[in-house]
RNA sequence: GCGCCAGUAGCUCAGCAGGAUAGAGCAACGGCCUUCUAAGCCGUAGGUCGCAGGUUCGAGCCCUGCCUGGCGCGCCA
């Protein structure tokens, strides 16, 4: 927030210096306000003469000087100070700081929130995950990721529809319908029909024995699978959607990739690429041309049998998207998805959108880990651990934050023996025990009769420790804005660590309900500052603040 | 063979559009509860940022090559 300000000031200043000091205009946009790392350099620091210098071929600390100079006056800082090769730091006014929690009280849970992407409509596509089975731990990672950029992106200020895109349809379907019935007819006593590379888990056997009891034993002799793939999908969804549920997640929409076949989009791509000449027959199968794309290898879309693979409806499906009227189009997808990515927007770019508009949040995979042991996890023998064995264990708050606790690109090791501990050494509690002590504290000054948090004498906050929190406040909603760009919410996460951790500290060396009425209120100001962020934070990532433990 | 991701403290990981003397949690060791919640705090120790070059005022971050691990490279999704 004052960083912000900062940026905007020296904006100003640098717009004065292009024509008084022939600094180079193009270098506008490259200099960055910056946390100093060690005390002594300020609250906040520019490297803006160090850049303007290095492009310029002129002294960077004479430009740092001219900069001084330009922000004569300015009321935000107390002092300017020219440090190492030419940073200019600055040394803000406590009350700039102090007066942050007028404006945190006034925003409440709108603290954090901006308009940055006003008026941008974005479709996230996550889970998709089709209805074979129980989602995976995998699947959650990608659940509470796909949920929490949703989030990100919603509180800064895009209009967002959660999407989950599912194929009740193709081979998969096939084999699972095949597998309820081989297990139908086995409590029928009619063993030896599983299919080899059928669905071996127990929730197979589950589906088979509720049919069993509905239509008891009438679709013994009948080849339609149809009963058993219906019956099949119904029970997994219900099951898949009650699990996210559990997780606090909810999709605008679930899109059913037979209606691309329905409506006819799946013949109109196929025709519109023809038309451009990106398609060709070979094999008795349909080809697109690809590498006329730029790619290594053309792409079978259509296969001999006739039946299309995941390719086309793939590329379908995103035309739709952007006819839909999206502006920005979010992927979430497993890393084992990566191959598909390229055709996808090599078919979107042919068929003449802009797949610079497409954004795809590749995740590495979970790994379980117990007692410092990897737990082993298959899923052809269905021994791969569900989120619903998860939740069971760790509940949706834990594995909401341990889930978000790694950026997409790392790998995550999942410690089981850690999410389990419902103590000091589990940073999800660690956070939200910070904000139930917050409750906390104000509940005892409501119970004593105390008066009540107060911004009248904000300048008596005045502590290193004070100070320190209030700057971590409020860089609060510039980092809900990178988060958001980056499409990264575990920099939520480590700053709820930080800023919990600050919080704790300062409570154990300074008592807020003191001898000092008026101190003890503009304490308690800071103290409900704090909860608001903290509790605002924590619903950024899904997870609960609760105001007792 | 090719593509993508990762390699930072004993372990798991951050490192924010290239910035100043590289951080956190866990594990280890030593302290702190008659006071607002000890699910907490304070302190100690721990590093050749995979390796080798390069780019520049400045590189954990950018470029090249190599090494190791993961995921892919299907008329599976």
């Amino acid at each position: 927030m004052i960083r912000t300000r900062l940026k905007t000031i020296l904006n100003d200043c640098f717009q004065a210096g292009v024509p008084r000091h022939g600094w180079p205009e193009e270098a506008a946009s490259a200099f960055t306000v910056e946390q100093p790392k060690r005390e002594g350099q300020g609250d906040l620091a520019t490297n803006l003469a160090l850049v303007v210098a290095g492009r310029s071929r002129q002294n960077p600390r004479a430009v740092a000087a001219q900069l001084v100079e330009l922000l004569d006056g300015c009321p935000l800082l107390d002092r300017v100070e020219i440090a190492g090769p030419g940073f200019v730091n600055f040394f803000i006014r406590p009350q700039v700081w102090q007066e942050t929690l007028s404006e945190i009280a006034a925003q409440d849970a709108g603290f954090g929130k901006s308009q940055a992407g006003a008026g941008k409509r974005v479709l996230v596509e996550f889970v998709s995950a089709n209805p074979t089975g129980p989602l995976s731990v995998g699947h959650g990672r990608q659940a509470v990721l796909g949920d929490a950029i949703s989030r990100l992106l919603a509180a800064t200020g895009h209009q967002v529809t959660r999407e989950y895109y599912y194929n009740d349809a193709g081979r998969q379907m096939r084999v699972l319908a095949q597998s309820v019935r081989a297990r139908y007819l086995e409590l029928l006593g009619e063993p030896g029909q599983f299919p080899e590379d059928g669905y071996q888990g127990q929730y197979i056997i589950d589906i088979a024995r509720e049919l069993l009891a509905e239509q008891g034993d009438r679709l013994r002799g009948s080849d339609d699978l149809a009963p058993f793939k219906v019956k099949a999908e119904r029970a997994i969804f219900a099951d898949i959607n009650a699990t996210l549920t559990r997780l606090g997640i909810h999709f605008d929409n679930y899109y059913n990739e037979h209606s691309l076949y329905d409506e006819g989009h799946i013949d109109a791509v196929v025709a519109e690429l023809r038309a451009k000449g990106l398609v060709y027959e070979q094999d008795g199968a349909v080809w697109f041309k690809t590498t006329a794309l730029g790619l290594d290898q053309d792409r079978v879309i259509i296969k001999s049998t006739g039946e299309p693979t995941y390719r086309l409806p793939d590329i379908a499906y995103h035309r739709e998207k952007f006819k839909r009227g999206f502006d920005w189009l979010v992927n979430i997808f497993g890393s084992d998805h990566i191959a598909t990515v390229p055709d996808v927007l090599a078919g979107v770019r042919a068929l003449g959108y802009d797949d610079s508009k497409v954004t795809v949040v590749l995740h590495q995979f979970v790994t379980l880990l117990r007692d410092g042991k990897q737990v082993k996890m298959s899923t052809r023998k269905a021994t791969f651990v569900t989120v619903d064995e998860l939740l069971a264990e760790v509940g949706a708050d834990v594995a909401r934050f341990f889930f978000l606790m790694r950026k997409a690109d790392s790998q995550l090791e999942f410690d089981l023996t850690l999410a389990t501990q419902q103590s000091q050494e589990n940073p999800v509690y660690y956070v939200q025990y910070g904000h139930a002590r917050l409750c906390s504290i104000l509940r005892q000054a409501d119970e004593k009769g105390l008066d009540g948090p107060s911004q009248a004498r904000l300048a008596l906050l005045t502590e290193p420790e004070e100070l320190g929190l209030l700057k971590a406040m409020s860089a609060y909603p510039e980092l809900v804005l990178e988060a958001a760009r980056e499409l990264a919410p575990h920099r939520v996460v480590f700053y709820l660590q930080e800023l919990a951790g600050q919080f704790h500290s300062y409570y154990n060396r300074h008592r807020v309900l003191g001898e000092d009425a008026s101190l003890s209120q503009a304490r308690l100001a800071l103290v409900d500052g704090l909860r608001i962020v903290l509790r605002n934070g924590l619903n950024l990532i899904g997870v609960s603040a609760p105001e007792s433990m």
